[in-house]
DNA sequence: CATTCTGTATCAATTTTTGATACAATAAAT
DNA sequence: ATTTATTGTATCAAAAATTGATACAGAATG
């Protein structure tokens, strides 16, 4: 992959987590943080950030408020958030992807090879995925505190 | 990923293991491909396929002549050439990749974060080597006859 | 009503990937 | 020998994808 955007989730993630532990009352918005904040320790821009916010929320993985004194929380405990949670929440395009192009007609090859590499995609995809699933947020935070 | 290496390869060693079970003869030359044909089917431009050719080369796949009359072979039988030999012999980038800039150094979970990403793209890239290393060439072949 | 957030549009800048031309090195064919 | 055809590579242009930056609407607080 090229990007980072999965890099950056992954620390968004992980600071709202530690976030979310040190706090010791009840108080809600000791927890949230907003993009700026986020930006600095992700050496990036703020709407980097807010791009990736939006996904993660969308998939349930965290709540946002807006207006003043609004940020950004998890919604769930770190025990019940996987790495696989914050991989498909950003909905990336496949590690391995086919050829776009028309197929040779002539080449029964060419022509199967789509399907082919389709197949491949999604074993790898699954593969992937069932690994990301076995790591999760808790035992992330846990190597870091 | 954004690449579509890996499958022009994987049309590229198909075509070569079709071509080596096509042959009847001891002739070794008539399993042999060039650039030019293998980037019909591809469609794609003839040193596409010739950077491909290379890296394939280099790890053993395959057998390439140069000169007149020359071109490319399988180096070993289909049954014994899996999708992640593919794969790794095209030295691709990793598909969770690190944000390279600095860690902000007030920040301990930025300081973390190379590392623990650099433990999930190394689990990451086992688990989809694993997959890749059920598939074989051969296997891929029979679909397509 | 001013302030300060997220959410999003838009565009520039950067990086990565692919395509294309050119040519040296090599081997066969004539 | 000379011509021809092929891989291997260098180089640059073109295209595509990603990231960075500015701007501002929508929303919530104080």
């Amino acid at each position: 992959m090229v990007n980072k955007q999965f890099a950056n989730a992954v620390y968004v993630m992980t600071m709202l987590a530690i976030q979310k532990n040190k706090k010791t009352t009840a108080d809600e918005k000791s927890e949230l943080m907003n993009s700026e904040q986020l930006a600095v320790g992700a050496n990036t821009n703020a709407v980097v950030i807010r791009r990736l916010i939006c996904s993660l929320s969308r998939a349930g993985l965290i709540h946002t408020t807006r207006g003043k004194a609004g940020g950004v929380s998890l919604a769930k405990e770190p025990a019940l958030i996987t790495l696989n949670d914050i991989y498909t929440a950003l909905e990336l395009s496949d590690t391995i992807s086919h050829n776009e192009k028309p197929a040779d007609k002539e080449c029964p090859v060419s022509c199967a090879i789509h399907q082919t590499i389709m197949t491949i995609s999604e074993g790898s995809e699954k593969a992937l995925g069932k690994y990301l699933e076995s790591q999760k947020l808790s035992d992330l935070i846990k190597k870091i505190k």
